[in-house]
DNA sequence: AAACTCACG
DNA sequence: ACGTACGTGAGTTTG
């Protein structure tokens, strides 16, 4: 095997990372996301190619043989923006840190070099890898030398590779004539002048045809078309020099050294610590340990599996202001118990003989009387130990998720990393992979027994900072009074579920079965010929190129079939029709009839999680199966519903805020009108068009109506003006002229929402009526489209995230009423805006008491909290 | 695993 | 000029 040599475009790579990928700022407001790109895209290259040598090749400001040649070069070029220009000195500092060879010349760009470095590689027999963002260097791919182009697409990034044979396929030229291409074509970027009228199409003919640019002036009078021809006569001069500035120089006078470009660990300390400096904390989890001085800290993890020496450690835990506590553990059974009183005596207890998991929790829930029970997550703690009292536990979880609601994960470990000082611990995935607690519990204690360790540990050692956090951000309330409590409310909700009709379910799946199988056959006959309906792809090509029908082009990958296209085909072409309708009864019977009949559980009832840290604005989620999307929308769909009902003896009450975002809305932004139109409509659509369009009430048409619709709820979106044309079919600047007479009507709310968008991009973040966060990295993006959706985030998260809030307090209110009443009812269901309680015959007007109360006065608003309630015998019956 | 589509607020 | 409504989760196909 012959040795390899990776050469990196520094500036290009950098730049890719920095256009194509979201930024970041660290604690100094230092812009690192260029850097973060680079190096995990370095990172997986390296991982991909394992080379022997690598190094990275940087151009110097000083001007280049090729400013000489021609003065205009690379004259005009757009200046660096300043988030990316301080990246540089960034970048090479980690290289640096790494012990990663950089390279640069003055008088030759980083291509030239890269060039020079390939060739002598080349030469010496190695292999040869190129990363780079920029297409010119396919002219040095050989069979040898491989050039990677990273590509991002929405956010992903995937590596184009092109030897001699795939620049040909791709380009239908060899790598050297890529040169004679760029020439010709020019390069806007490179300031390339190139030659006028000839684009892509035409040069690769030519070059195809010609081999040269000097061959295609010979044959001047072959050339064509005409107006190539005479491009070329009249600019060959020009075409001759574009050549040279596009050649990359592959002799550069560089000193290189291989010695000095050879591998070696980049996970040095130094790299370590500018890794936390810049807050690259994916990056720190590949550091050994062992290299990182401040890690190393070692635990002592101690077994108890002895009646005596669990009651004596009980008793001592016992004395203690605060423990850490994890249980792990199956629904149906409890595995090992982890208990930390501090950093030196940190336990594992496996379940085993006469430490039954019911003991175990039992000596929990006691335990709870006298101490703070710390927990990575509270909720899973509950379905084992039945706490019952949110001041004596601590959710290290639900803390971290309000402190950065944007995290995909809440893990010990990372727990750790962030809030214990770097601290790096191993993750479930290091200590258990894929196994399942049960199979660890039998095959692998040991492992089970360090993992419960570490959860029980993080939550004990972090509780305090997490809580000093809170205080410095102004959210401990949202976490003493909000969060914490909901958590108990949450669990209550999952443990009671709600009842289903599993046979109802199962009939309705058939019945749609029938008429599904005969659209299928409809559509084939209509299509001629049989394909897979559910493909997208297959449904495209039947479609728009079969049928030749009008639409065309959409996605990345082909044609886009979704629903808004197919809606405004659906007239003239009964097959669109039909397509639509097959979607709407697939959809149905596989996500709803089937999917929900999969997880009926034995006692009838399905049994949802509700996810507390999870959304980016504080709404709680809901998974396994997901109650929040159940159809109401279409008539067939919400029949679904008549399968959800209440046990013998109960009805369904079901309670809605009425348009709580938009009366959010109008308290936050303090506009008198909005406010005054509330406390007057009923029907605020409707008063919105009124006031909009300057016509009486009873004169507004229903368009008006419609259209005023949209735009309030494309304010609270976070409008533009291309949304909401999209939204309503509108041209833009008729969107644009509705939006600006809204503002003219309410004129606070204009005021109100720039307001949010400069008070993010002061803070970084936006907050809630209640102190809740959410960081907006977005708006300090320089990436135009990134900084739109930043802005549309600073104006929506806030109204949500206060009406999720209400609601929330509304939940524990409701929640703790019923049970301090000592009721038999319960909160089984909440949709955002929505809560569904499981009411006990007698219990009805009590229950609706309760819920009315809870919810109009779960905040004081400037406007009434509207509620609509329902009752029913299911909820189709209850909406 | 990603892309696409579609259900809800 | 860029190219979008905000927030979710799940099923299916495909590379």
């Amino acid at each position: 095997m012959s040795e390899k040599i990776l050469l990196i475009d520094g500036h290009s790579i950098l730049n890719r990372a920095f256009y194509g990928l979201p930024d970041l700022t660290n604690a100094e407001g230092r812009h690192t996301g260029a850097v973060y790109g680079f190096l995990n895209i370095m990172f997986r290259i390296l991982e991909e190619e394992k080379p022997e040598y690598l190094t990275v090749a940087f151009d110097l400001s000083a001007p280049t043989f090729r400013h000489k040649r021609y003065e205009a070069y690379k004259g005009t070029r757009k200046p660096m923006p300043e988030e990316l220009r301080e990246q540089v000195p960034l970048i090479k500092e980690m290289l640096s840190a790494m012990g990663i060879n950089i390279m640069s010349l003055e008088g030759y760009e980083a291509d030239d070099l890269l060039g020079t470095v390939a060739r002598r590689s080349e030469a010496k027999g190695m292999d040869v890898t190129i990363l780079s963002g920029d297409r010119d260097l396919l002219q040095l791919a050989t069979d040898k030398v491989l050039i990677r182009l990273p590509k991002t697409v929405r956010g992903k990034t995937t590596v184009e590779n092109y030897h001699t044979a795939e620049v040909l396929e791709k380009y239908q030229v060899t790598p050297p004539q890529i040169i004679e291409l760029k020439a010709l074509m020019g390069d806007s970027s490179d300031n390339i002048p190139g030659i006028p009228g000839v684009g892509e199409k035409t040069a690769t003919k030519m070059i195809v045809q010609f081999g040269s640019i000097e061959n295609a002036h010979e044959h001047l009078e072959e050339v064509k078309p005409n107006k190539a021809k005479e491009s070329l006569r009249e600019h060959y001069d020009l075409a001759q020099l574009s050549k040279e500035l596009a050649t990359i120089n592959t002799d550069s006078p560089l000193e290189f050294s291989y010695e000095k470009a050879k591998v070696e660990n980049p996970y040095t300390p130094e790299a370590y610590e500018l890794c936390k400096r810049l807050e690259f904390k994916n990056m720190l989890n590949r550091f050994d340990p062992a290299t990182t001085a401040d890690s190393s800290m070692e635990l002592e993890f101690f077994t108890c599996n002895d009646l005596s020496g669990v009651e004596a450690l009980f008793e001592k835990a016992a004395q203690k202001d605060q423990v850490g506590i994890s249980v792990l553990a199956d629904p149906d059974q409890v595995y090992t118990v982890g208990l930390v009183l501090d950093e030196k005596e940190i336990y594992q207890i496996p379940v085993g003989g006469l430490l039954t998991g019911d003991y175990l929790c039992g000596k929990l829930k006691a335990l709870a009387d006298s101490t703070v029970l710390c927990a990575m997550d509270i909720k899973s703690v509950l379905k084992h130990v039945s706490l019952d009292d949110p001041k004596k536990v601590f959710d290290a979880g639900v803390a971290a998720y309000l402190l950065n609601p944007l995290k995909s994960s809440y893990s010990h470990d990372d727990i750790a990393r962030e809030y214990l000082d770097g601290m790096m611990l191993p993750s479930k995935e290091d200590l258990l992979g894929k196994t399942s607690l049960k199979k660890a519990w039998e095959e692998e204690l040991e492992w089970l027994g360090n993992y419960a360790c570490y959860q029980a540990f993080v939550p004990c050692m972090a509780r305090k900072v997490l809580l000093e956090k809170l205080d410095e951000t102004g959210m401990r309330k949202v976490y003493d009074e909000i969060e914490l409590p909901l958590v108990f409310t949450l669990d209550s909700m999952e443990k009671w579920g709600i009842s289903v009709k599993g046979e109802e379910l199962k009939s309705y799946g058939e019945k749609l079965k029938v008429r599904i199988q005969e659209l299928e056959k409809t559509i084939w006959q209509e299509a001629g010929e049989e394909f897979n309906i559910n493909s997208p792809k297959q449904l495209g090509v039947i479609l728009f190129e079969k049928l030749g029908l009008p639409g065309g082009k959409k996605t990345k990958t082909g044609y886009s079939t979704a629903a808004d296209i197919l809606d405004k085909l659906a007239p003239d072409y009964a097959i669109v029709k039909d397509i639509l309708e097959y979607r709407q009864l697939t959809k149905l019977k596989s996500t709803y009839a089937d999917g929900l009949g999969n997880v009926i559980g034995e006692d009838g009832r399905i049994h949802s999680t509700f996810n507390q840290t999870i959304t980016a604005t504080g709404r709680i989620s809901s998974t396994d199966p997901n109650l929040q999307n159940i159809p109401v929308r279409m008539e067939l769909g919400r029949l679904i519903r008549k399968v959800f009902v209440p046990e013998e003896g109960f009805v369904f009450l079901d309670a809605d805020y009425s348009q709580i975002e938009l009366r959010v809305l109008a308290h936050m932004s303090g506009d008198e009108k909005l406010i005054q139109a509330y406390r007057e409509a009923e029907d605020i659509h409707r008063l919105t068009a009124s006031q909009v369009f300057h016509v009486p009430l009873d004169e507004v048409t229903s368009l008006q109506r419609r259209n005023a619709k949209a735009v309030n709820f494309g304010i609270v979106y976070g409008i533009s003006s291309f949304g909401l044309s999209q939204d309503l079919s509108i041209t833009r600047k008729e969107a644009a002229a509705y939006i600006e007479k809204y503002f003219e009507t309410y004129p606070k709310i204009k005021g109100f929402l720039d307001g949010l968008v400069k008070d993010g991009k002061e803070h970084g973040y936006v907050t809630t009526m209640f102190g809740r966060r959410r960081p907006v990295p977005e708006l300090r993006s320089s990436n135009f489209m990134q900084r739109s959706f930043g802005e549309r985030v600073a104006m929506n998260s806030p109204i949500q995230g206060t009406a999720a809030d209400i609601i929330k307090i509304a939940m524990n209110h409701v929640y703790e009423r019923m049970k301090k009443e000592g009721l038999r009812s319960r909160l089984v269901l909440q949709v955002h805006d929505e809560l569904l309680i499981e009411t006990k015959k007698e219990e009805i007007e009590e229950v609706s008491r309760i819920l009315e109360e809870e919810m109009k006065g779960a905040a004081d608003l400037a406007v009434e909290l509207d509620v609509d309630m329902h009752q029913g015998d299911s909820w189709y019956e209850a909406k």
